[in-house]
Formats: structure tokens, sequence, C-alpha cells
DNA sequence: CGCCAGGTTGATTTCGCTCAAGCAATGTGG
DNA sequence: CCACATTGCTTGAGCGAAATCAACCTGGCG
């Protein structure tokens, strides 16, 4: 049933309601059409890599169902997820449009539907469709932004002021909000890749969750987690002001 | 004397040498030359502020001479240095792609010359010479990939190998080689500024310093640092590997 | 001269890493 | 079906790194 979901929402562009808010919005009927005829659909299995890092750019992915993690390796051989993309947002526009190669791993976290786009399809469509580029750019633009406030926030917060941050991120994508007032979600990623993107060791997460749970601030138990006073976790980590 | 070089330099960006290694290089003589007429050159004394966040965008900044810092704040009133900037450089790109605010604040390291180009002539160049957009578009692109090696680095090194790295970086800007293969500079960021980069107390990288004079690896005294062995330091943070 | 900003140094405590053991869930070959 | 490895996670002990708090130095500068 969810599977057919999926299908119908990516049978043609045209009628894919996540087109609205991501970067194709602002193509007109033809070229949508375009778009349409030339993307490739396919499931991956939970797990599946989409894309390594070295290997040259064919094209960019969008993503219809699931959700897939983007993760970057130093030379040591460690892997620190950088990012988690949803539906709707476009994966691999950044290789294509300077013509370089992969600096990024791709993996589908839960079983995923992604259309991919090949590069002279999105070519025609930047050149035809100026408006197209512009949008990649603030794209990009906000994924700087973002990665500045991340190195801010690692320069600032302890390990677990890091992980309370993660959390209420992850919560604002993945949760849902019961009668009291408390949320909860399914984490999408293992406890490795969480203390890994913190900066830390998988043990001490192990302990920050420990101690949020002695705080009465969070229930965890496998993959879900209940935070009961999202406020008091709200109040640890002042977020940076939206003005700056 | 310095002071009438760098005025000559900036007197006009059809004879400026840096023009030919920025974001203006694809430009024709023509857009030069309307680039120069609408640019205003102006001197700025160390510490003096260039914009602040929070600031409209009027347009880019130009570097001719001097350095420049670019400072990132959290609610807390914490500021990390997120970048130096350096002759050629073009400050202020992003506010004006995206028709948003600072979000950072600017400032002249040292005495410096700064070339003002205003939002109007900027778009006009763009709309002009699509070449222009895809070099800011290259120019964020690889902004965004430092930042991402930024946080990898930060995840993974120590405070002391994240140190050794920055004063690494800041000597391939910054540094002359002596005789003997050793290197030396005057750092452009005070103590205070050196250790919010690497998100560390400045009492904490005092002690490294120490620690690093200690180990026979590196004399500072005031602003000056000599490294003795930058090989030995080279190898004590293992870069990502090019290839990534 | 006092004052102050920038920097160093010391003592103490907290935090987080390492190493090591243990546990539950899952898978696998016999 | 069991014995056995494997994977992901937790827990504990010990230790080193870094934060905190505080004193103190040093060179401008009014």
């Amino acid at each position: 049933m969810a599977k057919q979901r999926g299908h119908l929402r990516g049978a043609s562009c045209l009628t894919c309601q996540l087109r609205q808010c991501n970067e194709w919005r602002v193509l007109n009927e033809e070229e949508t059409r375009l778009l349409a005829h030339h993307r490739k659909s396919r499931d991956y299995r939970a797990g599946e890599s989409i894309f390594s890092v070295g290997e040259p750019s064919h094209g960019v992915y969008c993503i219809v169902s699931g959700a897939v993690a983007i993760r970057k390796s130093d030379a040591e051989g460690n892997v620190v997820p950088i990012r988690i993309s949803y539906p709707g947002d476009i994966l691999g526009y950044r290789s294509l449009l300077l013509n370089a190669h992969r600096r990024y791993h791709s993996e589908a976290l839960s079983p995923s539907r992604l259309c991919f786009i090949d590069k002279p399809t999105v070519k025609m469509l930047l050149d035809h469709n100026p408006a197209l580029g512009q949008q990649f750019l603030q794209r990009i633009a906000n994924d700087l932004s973002d990665a500045h406030d991340h190195l801010v926030r690692n320069a600032t917060l302890s390990n677990r002021g890091k992980f309370v941050h993660l959390l209420l991120a992850l919560m604002n994508r993945h949760g849902c909000t019961a009668t009291d007032g408390s949320r909860f979600m399914e984490l999408p990623l293992s406890r490795r890749d969480l203390a890994s993107m913190i900066g830390a060791r998988h043990e001490t997460l192990s302990r920050i969750i420990g101690r949020l749970e002695e705080d009465g601030l969070a229930r965890f138990s496998g993959r879900t987690v209940h935070l009961t006073r999202p406020h008091s976790l709200l109040q640890e980590v002042r977020q940076p002001s939206p003005l700056d």
C-alpha cells in the first residue's frame, strides 16, 4: 500500500506533490514534462549505497520516499554523517554543477525510492530556465549556513548539548507530539552514527543517554525516543538567534 | 610606498593583478571597465568593522590589500572566526545573491584596502555574463566543502591536532621558509581568537603552545611563530586525502 | 601612576576517551 | 535444534585532556 502510494507519487513529476517544495518548483509544465520523461525511478533497500566518494557525477537524485544519509570520511577511515535527506530533497547537485567527483557517501537509511535525472537533462533544464540555477544556488548557500552554524555549535556546546540539539533537530523531522505535549520518534540512525555526528565515542553517547533518562528528560528504548519535557531540553541549548 | 602601491593596484580593475585569480576573471574588457567605473575603494584601520550581522546587503567587497576576518556569533555572544580572507577574495556575495541580510561579522585584521561594488552593478554583471554566476557558485561550493572538512576534523582531532592544523593552514598564507627548511610567520589573530577557532579556551591554547615548544616543534614570541620542524607537524595531522 | 587588555601559570574538578567485559538480538552452519 | 560467531549496545574502571577558577605578569595608555 505504502509502496503503491510511492509508486504513484513517482509516476510522473507533474503529479509529484514533493516537487512543489523543492528546487524543481520553478519549472513550467513543459519543462516538468521533460523532467518526468527522463527521470528513472528506483527502489533502494535499507543500507544500500546510492553513490560513493570518488565516483564521477552522472546526474542528481530526487528522494521520493524514505530517508538518505550523506556521509563524509577522512583519511583514517572515520566516517561522519553530515546530514540526513528526506523526500523532496535533491542529492548530488554539487558534483554535477561543478563537474566534480563525488565527495560524499550516500546511503539509504530505510527502504527508499529515488528518481535519477541524468546530467544532460539537468544541464538542459539549467540552460532553459535560469531560475533553476538560482534555486540550486540558494540551496547550497543554505547548506553553507547550516554547516557554519554546526561549526559554531561544536565549538561552543558540550557533548550533551550537541546531542540534545541533534535530538531536537531530528524530532522536527521525525517526531510526533503526544496529547500531553511530550514528543516521540523513531531514530533514523544507529547510536554509533549519532555519536559520530556529535564527534563523540559511542560509549560516551550511551552515558549521555543514561544521564538524560536519570534527569527524567527522555526515555530511550531501542530506536524509539520519548522526550518527556522537550521544553526543558530546548532551553538547555539556546539556539543561535534567527536574526543573525 | 606600500600605500601607493595599494592605491595604484586599486586604481582600475583593468590593471588589478588580483582580478586575474578571483571571480571577476571571467569578465571581458568592457565588463571590467564597468566594474572599474562603479567600484569605490576605501581604506580600513586594523580592527575596523566592514559589515555586521543583520545589516542588509548593499553590495560586495573585494580585498585589495590586508586581511579580513569573517566571524559568526551565537546567542550567548560567543564569537567564532569562520575564515580569514586575503587580497583577491570577494566578501559578502552570499547575502547579495540571496537578497538576504548579513549573517556574519567582517573586520579588518590589519590596515586594509577594499573595493566596494554596489548591488545594481553586480546584478548587471551577473545578467550580462552567466559565467560570473558560475564562478560564484563554484566559490560557494568550495566554501561548503571546506566547512564540511572542518566539521570532520573537529569531530576527529584533539585540540592539539586542530591547532597544529590551523597553524599549518595559516602558514600556507602567511609563512616564509627559512634557509634551513623551518618556517615562520606573523599570526594574524589574537590567541583568544585562535583558541575559539579550534573550540578551546584560551588557557588551553596557551598550554598547547607550551607543549609544542617543549617538544621543540615551534617557538612563539608575541605574534611571531617559528615552526622548526614543519614536517613533523604535518604528519601529526594526516590531512583528508584529496581524492575524497 | 593606576588601569586594562592580553596572555601565562597553577590548582582543582569535570568530562570524555580507552580498554575491557558483558549482554541481548540476530544470523549461520552443522 | 543447538553451538557459535557477529553486531549493536551498555557498563565499569582508570586515566588523560580540557574546563574552570584564580592569581599574576606584561606592555600600552590615559
